[in-house]
RNA sequence: GCCCCCAUCGUCUAGUGGCCUAGGACACCACCCUUUCAAGGUGGCGGCACGGGUUCGAAUCCCGUUGGGGGUGCCA
């Protein structure tokens, strides 16, 4: 058995792929990558019907367009923690032979009154003692031993939880069923995961699954909780509120390296005034001992700038490739005759410095193909304000029209000419002309 | 309520006791370049939450306050 680490990344499948869970995919990627590692996806649900196929394949894709490839020898899986429900319940019931874990009847009713009454929130251990054996309606619970459990964490530091404050919480449901958290330490023993660095948010039931470790005989993995993303309010980044999920960014013409680059920003910086790096200098130097310990903003006008920045970086026949499904799509303005390669081929490098997104391509082009492309009304009502830019404008017309050579500087010799007559610079002249 | 985490320009970050008069990037502003818009160049604005310690010396260490976030399910 090789002892070369194994980085489990986790993700619910929910239907769409979080960019938060994206930056933590990156990381455990480039982890296992730089340590001659394993990534091993799991699709974590302990309920098989939640499972969709598309779904998973959805990660599938996104990982894939972030550059997690599935046929990479580093990349394992996926695992689907549902499957293997029989194991979760053995565990379990190995910590109940045990004296690990007991059963208990009380509804989630009762427990709550038990907790009012108390005037302590949460459940008081009940059924510690009563040596209930298990049956229909009957939950296991984990016996919390007494005392402090503390979790190692690599970008955290020690952190430490009173055990007192952990209720003993349930591994078996009523029917029968294994709850995630168990679900979790048993398929993390089993596919040998040494590496367990997901969100900040799963630090509280660190200590819970710890105690799992433990108690199931074995040494916990080493934690990394590394800080969530939020949006403008500092909350959180979710579906209801947020964009965020990875494909619509995809879709909406972000460069997938653009998007990695800025998402390991996220948190984390290279080494050096320089942020736009290629993902072989990100892969060797990030380490997790270096993530910050605060929540980062998801600053969409950055992103927009380093997809800029790569969009420029391109070369002319990536950017063209690159481009192509904007210009061929269904909800292209042109038709696939008016549409002409060699033309766009000509003029894609001057749009190439003009784009934050993909998609904008076509505004820019537009007038190529079309007889009558789109008019920005604003720009037009304001330049055709005056009487000399109506007149420039039907000159250029006319003279245009009777041109003999078509080329930049006939152009803006003409051009400068009709201005002059009409008493404007090319700055100004050239104005009514161009909208 | 209880538990946990966090705190450097508006935002993302560099900084691990003296290299800090706190560096870079995005955004913003100005100027240059320019036939437009971009791109590019130059410059500017702007920050160590607060209060106590420790130390010859603190953005960096400790304590407290305040503020933010997360977790508290027979969800994952």
């Amino acid at each position: 058995m090789s002892d070369a680490p194994r980085y489990r990344f986790a993700p619910s499948p929910t239907g769409f792929f979080h960019v938060g869970g994206a930056r933590t995919a990156l990381y455990n990627w480039a982890l296992a990558k730089k340590s001659g590692g394993t990534f091993v996806l799991r699709i974590e649900d302990t309920d098989e019907a939640r499972n969709q196929p598309e779904w998973t394949q959805g990660i599938i894709d996104a990982l894939a367009w972030i550059g997690i490839h599935q046929d990479d020898p580093t990349f394992e899986g996926p695992y689907f923690q549902s499957s293997y429900a029989e194991a979760h319940i053995a565990a379990a019931e190995q910590l109940h032979r045990d004296g690990r874990a007991y059963y208990c009847d009380l509804t989630g009713e009762q427990v709550q009154e038990r907790a009012k009454q108390n005037g302590k929130p949460g459940y008081d251990g009940y059924s510690r003692d009563r040596g209930l054996e298990p049956g229909p309606g009957r939950v296991l619970r984990f016996r919390v031993p007494e005392g402090q459990t503390v979790v190692e964490d690599l970008v955290r530091g020690r952190v430490e939880f009173a055990n007192d404050t952990i209720e003993d919480f349930v591994l078996l449901r009523g029917n029968g069923s294994p709850m995630f958290l168990l679900a979790n330490v048993v398929d993390d023993v089993s596919m040998r995961v040494s590496h367990v660095v997901r969100a900040e948010e799963h630090l509280p039931n660190t200590p819970k699954q710890q105690m799992l470790w433990h108690a199931l005989g074995h040494t916990p993995p080493t934690w990394a909780h590394v800080p969530v993303l939020v949006n403008e309010q500092r909350k959180k980044l979710s579906k209801r509120r947020d964009k965020v999920a990875l494909e619509q960014f995809r879709d909406e013409g972000y460069l997938a390296d653009a998007m990695v680059n800025y998402l390991m920003t996220l948190g984390w910086a290279p080494r050096g005034d320089i942020e736009i790096v290629p993902w072989q200098q990100i892969q060797d130097e990030f380490r997790l001992e270096d993530v910050s310990h605060s929540p980062a903003f998801f600053d969409l006008k950055k992103l927009a700038s380093f997809n800029g920045e790569y969009i420029r970086a391109l070369p002319l026949d990536d950017f063209i490739e690159a481009c192509r499904p904007f210009l061929t799509g269904p909800d292209v303005p042109w038709t696939p005759q008016q549409f002409d390669e060699e033309v766009f081929r000509s003029i894609a490098p001057l749009a190439q410095t003009r784009l934050v997104v993909l998609p904008e391509i076509v505004a820019l082009v537009d007038f190529l193909f079309l007889d009558a492309p789109p008019m920005d009304d604003a720009a037009f009502t304001k330049t055709f304000a005056s009487a000399e830019a109506n007149a420039v404008h039907t000159d250029a017309i006319d003279e245009y029209t009777t041109l003999s050579r078509w080329d930049h500087d006939t152009l803006k010799t003409t051009l400068e000419e009709i201005g002059t007559r009409h008493g404007l610079k090319l700055g100004k002249a050239q104005a009514p002309v161009r909208v």
